[in-house]
DNA sequence: ATCGTTCTTGTAATCGTTTACAGACCAGAC
DNA sequence: GTCTGGTCTGTAAACGATTACAAGAACGAT
């Protein structure tokens, strides 16, 4: 036997399905009336269909959230932070994975139109003419967590990586470290970019050249291994097991060799690959913090579970979260209003991979 | 302007609504007609409703992955191989997440009688009567990874625990450790169940005693820190700052003493609360593996990440979540079929927490 | 007793699809 | 020329809810 409709239950309770519907909404009835919908609901299990309802009312009371990559615990943080909000506002949050590649969001995007949901967020790891496209002709409310043009007319929630950059260098700048490297994702990303362009600025605030730089296949652990050999000889550091060991709170040698030398540092594009080049440093002899400081960016829960704990750039994963999802439902409830565009600032969690 | 419906195409295109749906359906219609309907659908941008369709063909071509936290990484092990499977399938795969509760997995499967999805996937934490009852009269197919009773008549492929505690007590044994704590998530979840029998197997199949027990308040990082303490405490190391550090191979010594004596070796329910624990033995000043082997549960991508690496029992959790996506499938194609039961057999990972 | 309010309930249209059914058309066979 | 059979297309009825509208009931005021 099939599951109930609305008019099964108004035949059980001998009303009419407008009754029926009505008690279930709330809507003002007699005592008796209630009474009497509420025990064929029960008895006979009914529960309303959430596609039949949402054709008629055009609401779904469902928001997606979208992340390009589950493995990266930086979206754990985001998403909790989402989901509490969105559902003190009574929505469900359903969650769906796009890969690495922008065609993938933008099928995403496309495909909201047919009515999955009353919402998008989403925080695209690449952005081309394409994305923003969609997402400016997207029939449903986007905010886009993450950097897009202020083109494409939509609410963002961003974080500041250069600000987040200077932070980290200011605090290897006063625990002695001049040479400092730097291991970003890829450079074609808009976390690649704007972090590789924040380090630049950074170091050059301090009036200092990059130690060594390389550029990972992805913002993941395993891309952050891979690259660390390279970054090790680019800082004349490969495979130096028998490199030599300082005490730990002694500052390092202020001769600053510039590109090319050996570093005393480095900062990652984000929490995974730090714990990457932390695993492939102790592979090389090298100990952090005394031969190597590191510190990442996200600041997510691996940060504080990897070993040495890992001082991490805070780019408020959680409070974009949370403004991202509270940025949907204002524009869900008034879609005219003219888009913002947070920005939300740094902090630096200062750990034990840093002296 | 609104998003224009399928009898909007139809008058642009000079044609029924019957016959836009049958070539968007890939039914036969004239080279002409298809000419047609697809200029038209070009034109306006048109996109099917999914709730219209839906409605109609009564499949939502979506399925539902429930997990109850999302910052656990089992999950998303477990999730991109549930991807994988039902994608290749034609589906849509969304997640939520439940909380720790039960009543939250009872509500969702309650809920999935709204039509949400065509399928549900849960891996319940705990389990009682009630969850049970819910999902025996779940409108929809689902399927459980977890141990569920086999009178829930429901599809569920689990893990072999027992076998797994074995394999991680086989290979410390091996290794000459004899004192053996085990660190338990909670013992009324249904992982926490199963896993402190196991250990007790386990440890009785070698004839030893547990060194210490103790129980998290969760599957967590933090209640593994929280916890380690206690079972330090238990196994008389706390606070040992001053532990006789050992040669790194050479055997632990064969003294058995039985309960409440100092252990050499720690089992943690999962890969969270070991790394929790590691993080506590190295502020007593123990080292692992030479002071104190650990050995984590679930291989998840944090076992490879934390540092020391993490010898983790695989419980199979990408083949799980394979079997149990295609268990899915298998019913929603034909729901009369008698429900499976699918243990996944584990292996050990060997990482440099154990010697 | 009649009228006009107000409150409650039922009838039927609607949301955007799919699909059963019937009608139109055409070709070929007699 | 009529009939048969086969395509192709259009009309209209679902799917399961919400809701505008109308009708009926109750009740006090005149």
């Amino acid at each position: 036997m099939s599951r109930p409709t609305i008019a099964g239950v108004a035949r059980a309770a001998g009303v009419s399905v407008a009754s029926v519907s009505r008690v279930l909404n709330g809507l003002p009835a007699t005592e008796e009336m209630v009474e009497r919908v509420q025990r064929a609901v029960d008895e006979l299990g009914y529960v309303p269909d959430a596609r039949a309802r949402s054709l008629k009312v055009g609401r779904t009371f469902q928001l997606t959230l979208a992340v390009a990559d589950v493995g990266n615990p930086v979206y754990v943080t985001m998403m909790r932070a989402v989901e509490e909000v969105v559902s003190a506002a009574g929505y469900r949050l359903v969650v769906t994975t796009t890969g690495p590649d922008v065609v993938d969001e933008v099928a995403l995007v496309r495909g909201m139109a047919r009515g999955y949901a009353d919402g998008l967020l989403i925080s695209p790891i690449r952005v081309d003419e394409d994305l923003v496209k969609s997402i400016r002709e997207c029939e449903v409310p986007v905010v886009v967590a993450g950097n897009v043009p202020a083109k494409a007319g939509v609410d963002t929630v961003r974080a500041n990586s250069p600000k987040g950059m200077l932070l980290a260098v200011d605090h290897l700048v006063a625990k002695g470290r001049r040479r400092i490297a730097f291991l970003n994702g890829p450079a074609d990303t808009v976390p690649g970019a704007a972090r590789s362009k924040g380090f630049a600025e950074a170091l050059k605030a301090h009036e200092l050249q990059p130690a060594a730089v390389a550029e990972a296949t992805d913002f993941t652990f395993a891309a952050g291994r891979a690259a660390a050999p390279d970054l090790l000889a680019a800082g004349g550091l490969a495979g130096s097991r028998s490199h030599r060991r300082r005490g730990g709170d002694e500052p390092a040698p202020t001769t600053i060799r510039p590109t090319g030398g050996a570093f005393d540092a480095v900062i990652c594009a984000n929490d995974l690959l730090a714990v990457g080049v932390m695993h492939e440093l102790a592979a090389a002899g090298l100990e952090v913090p005394a031969d190597v400081a590191v510190v990442g960016m996200d600041d997510s829960e691996l940060a504080e579970q990897s070993f040495p704990p890992l001082t991490s750039v805070n780019l408020g994963s959680a409070e974009r979260g949370r403004r991202a999802a509270e940025l949907l439902l204002a524009r869900i409830e008034d879609n005219d209003r003219t888009p913002r565009r947070i920005v939300v600032q740094p902090s630096l969690s200062i750990r034990r991979s840093t002296p």
